[in-house]
RNA sequence: GAGAUUGUAGCUCAGCUGGUUAGAGCGUCGGUUUGUGGCACCGAAGGUCGAGGGUUCGAACCCCUUCAGUCUCCCCA
């Protein structure tokens, strides 16, 4: 049996690494400008964070946690994350960051691990950036959020995208909506599919998401959870909806917008791309002040954030031609070598180059001058330093420009610092 | 988890209704004055046709199973 990646899992060569380095940088850039710093935490937790975090009726919960027990005999459960904000979240309490600043701002990009079914834009382990900004219940910190990662698209050039945002209100507008939302579709409970019927009793609001046009009907007459906002919730979300309007960010309200994860209230947003299949959301997020509730904490700890698929984001980049500007790091200078004696220059004066700063590189297959040659010109190196008996007599080595194919004989000091100046 | 579809050299793909040693382009390697790359020309290496089983005189091609990709549903990033 040949072995190779398993299911839903890929390797990321070095021929595609430079997509992946310009995401992160750009990326951390935005991040940075916010005033956010990076958080990195384990890749596996306890499974009870994430069955309390995320939500027992949730699918990830349900069927797609890599959960594993380390030691048969002990009862310890762990699982590989399949989301960030619970295992930030567990931070932000475990070390106690409320005591050391009044709000935490903080930005991941990790990878994450749900065993769902692959296909394009959707992964078994994926990557995601993101971040969360805990211990502001103000609609300020919503808007901040929205904005950051509208910035973060822009500035990497994604277009064609549309932001959708809602607000669930809180708690108790939720259940309150979700009671009138009952009433509404008990008369139509025979029109729903089996799926719908399942989610009918675990989490109505859900159906709403439904793709099934044979409902499109039913879910367009329903009640909206707008108009069962309490004041507050409302205010708040007129509030983040003026600020966007400033920001000069568009968006559309969409009441069907309920996300799967049952730890948000108030603003809920999502980036849909028209550049991506049925995998079209990049990214999303939303308010979920009660969160550290469900996780024990007994002081109020309300908090926004959003995550953002990276495999999508390139799908999408890719399409948009936008790493078309990328380009390949090439060596300054190919040392060559003509003898065994040469070779044997050519490593060290190598080194000393490297540790000038300048990036060089020397055969290392012992093969021909002429296969040496070739092979600076296949990596696009700049120079090459051709050192041969000759060259070794007289002390002068040739630096011949690969692009002009003009060549100077010159001392390796003189090389040295005409390559110091070119790097 | 359900359905559909695809799977031939490192990459992108040809291979007519099953018929002898499975092809091309790109890439890789070598050669065309063994001290000078790119371009051009010449040549080579590289495939148990995803894997396993079956039908057949004979299978890349037909059947079954399995693995993986892709698409849809579900769900989500």
């Amino acid at each position: 049996m040949k072995l190779q990646t398993v299911k839903g899992t890929k390797d990321i060569l070095p021929s595609e690494i430079q997509k992946w380095h310009y995401i992160e940088r750009t990326v951390r850039r935005v991040f940075e400008r916010f005033g956010y710093e990076e958080i990195r935490t384990p890749v596996f937790e306890e499974t009870s964070l994430f069955l309390r975090g995320i939500g027992e009726t949730t699918d990830i919960v349900g069927k797609e946690m890599y959960t594993f027990q380390p030691d048969a005999a002990s009862s310890e459960s762990l699982t590989l994350r399949p989301e960030m904000t619970a295992s930030v979240m567990r931070a932000y309490l475990q070390h106690g960051l409320r005591a050391s600043a009044p709000i935490t701002k903080v930005y991941y990009i990790s990878e994450l691990f749900r065993k769902e079914r692959p296909q394009a834009g959707r992964q078994r382990q994926f990557w995601q950036f993101g971040c969360e900004c805990i211990g502001s219940a103000a609609p300020e910190a919503d808007a901040e959020v929205i904005a950051l990662m509208s910035m973060i698209y822009r500035t990497l050039g994604v277009q064609n995208t549309v932001l959708r945002l809602n607000s669930l209100g809180n708690l108790e507008t939720r259940k309150r909506y979700r009671d009138a939302l009952r009433e509404y579709l008990r008369p139509n409970y025979e029109k729903l599919d089996a799926i719908s019927k399942e989610r009918f009793e675990k989490n109505p609001l859900r159906i709403l998401d439904s793709k099934n046009p044979d409902l499109a009907d039913v879910i367009a007459a329903a009640p909206r959870i707008i108009d069962y906002l309490d004041t507050e919730s409302k205010a708040h979300f007129e509030t983040v909806q003026t600020y966007l309007k400033q920001f000069g960010i568009d968006y559309v309200i969409d009441f069907k917008l309920v996300r799967g994860l049952d730890y948000y209230s108030q603003t809920a947003f999502e980036l849909q791309s028209a550049d991506l299949g049925a995998q079209d959301a990049l990214g999303g997020g939303g308010r979920y002040d009660g969160l550290a509730a469900t996780l024990g904490e007994d002081k109020e700890t309300p908090a926004v954030g959003f995550a953002s698929g990276i495999e999508r984001l390139i799908i999408v980049m890719e399409k948009l031609r936008l790493f078309d500007m990328l380009e390949k790091k090439v060596p300054m200078v190919m040392f060559i070598s003509q003898s065994d004696a040469a070779r044997e220059w050519t490593m060290t004066a190598a080194m000393q180059c490297r540790q000038a700063g300048i990036d060089a590189d020397v055969d290392l297959l012992r093969r021909s001058f002429k296969a040496q040659m070739k092979e600076s010109n296949r990596v696009g190196a700049h120079y090459a330093v051709i050192a041969g008996e000759n060259e070794l007599q007289s002390g002068k080595f040739q630096l011949k420009n690969l692009a002009t194919s003009v060549q100077e004989e010159l001392t390796f000091n003189e090389i040295l610092e005409k390559l110091k100046i070119e790097k």
